[in-house]
DNA sequence: CCCATAACGGGACTCCAGTTTCGTTAATCG
DNA sequence: CGATTAACGAAACTGGAGTCCCGTTATGGG
């Protein structure tokens, strides 16, 4: 007999189903860059994907957990980062990056789409959490180094100063109808390396009065 | 005859209309902090409000539209600011507002669901950017008398130093699971003056190399 | 290579979000 | 205060999102 509980597309996740997974995944990229997260209809997703409905309905169910597989996806697809040798060489780097990202149609509307599904719905969360836990991670060296060349005082949280560059690129994408430009890249780089220098992101204790 | 066109509740604004208008508002802010977006039904709403669902559909019609009038009448209700004579003591407690906002469980369930509405609709990413328009330029002059005072450099663009303050708090309420406490607004108070005296929100031209 | 069965796909079915209809209530104007 | 009609609300209706059934395809182990 067997336990019937295991999810389809564990137990043979070769071939067919590693196919339908890929196409899937991409179609519900491309709907929802598209037509947004509210308005996303697994039916036309499978149409997309050339795929029975049944199917998708049968592996993922919902619209979040087909993004929240999308991140998993996405999260594997790590870019390597660059090296400049200053601080605001390597955060202008990934603050181009980041802007490039967002300010790209498609891109940009996904990136939205995502972290409304994030919103919604707890798992697609910490799906989305994990993604940006990798970004962070892979841009973070970029700090030590600063901090070991001695640009930035010791003891500052390399990971939040990561943040402090995507943060405000994010903040603009969703609250303003601004354009995404290099110069926003530039001032976001800019003024984490500047609060870093100053000390603002030492860990613990706040730094200044 | 007359124009059929006229939305309801534009001809007779009054009594009843008004009653249901903030009694439908008040249960989707209730719904939303609840459920979440993508989780929302009108029917349940119309429920809550003790309204007819006819009501809610005829007069909003769509979840987006009704977050759209929801973020409206948020916009009217607008805290005066503290000031404090010092430029970080001000961003201090603007950060400190925004993050008893975004921690309160039903406050920050309710500010992350209207992120996700206004991602899906144009009509309410409209509303959202205005929503923040008017809370920015209620903060902007604790930036512009900093300025005055000689903290921070001439030409220095108040709006984003007040964007550069609530930028992290958001980026860290969507993109991580951890919780904002006093120490993640006082840090990003005290990034946001720090690049702000570096220099790195000039209008215009890049300030630094 | 072959078998057992995991996974897929078409099509019928269900159920409820959203619409339409029409009678009732009450806001505004004179 | 009384007439006009904007706005509301109950109930019946409808279309399509999501489910179920069962036959077909093709993966992975022996």
């Amino acid at each position: 007999m067997g336990f019937e509980g295991a999810d389809p597309g564990t137990v043979r996740p070769g071939g067919r189903t590693a196919r339908v997974r890929s196409a899937v995944l991409r179609a519900a990229g491309d709907a929802l860059a598209e037509h947004g997260f509210a308005h996303l209809d697994l039916a036309d997703i499978a149409r997309r994907a050339e795929v029975g409905k049944t199917t998708v309905y049968r592996r993922w169910g919902t619209v979040t957990s087909l993004v929240a597989d999308l991140l998993v996806d996405m999260a594997e697809q790590s870019l390597p980062r660059t090296e400049t040798g200053s601080l605001l060489g390597d955060l202008k780097a990934n603050a181009r990056l980041v802007q490039r990202t967002l300010a790209d149609p498609r891109q940009g509307a996904l990136f939205k789409a995502v972290v409304a599904a994030a919103t919604c719905d707890a798992k697609t969360a910490e799906a989305l959490h994990s993604f940006y836990d990798i970004r962070v991670k892979e841009w973070a060296p970029c700090v030590q180094q600063a901090i070991e060349r001695g640009e930035v005082p010791d003891g500052t949280d390399a990971h939040e100063v990561i943040r402090a560059v995507s943060a405000p690129l994010y903040y603009r994408l969703l609250t303003t109808g601004d354009r995404l430009d290099e110069a926003a890249a530039d001032q976001a780089a800019e003024a984490a390396a500047a609060a870093a220098r100053a000390g603002a992101y030492l860990r613990g204790e706040r730094g200044l009065a």
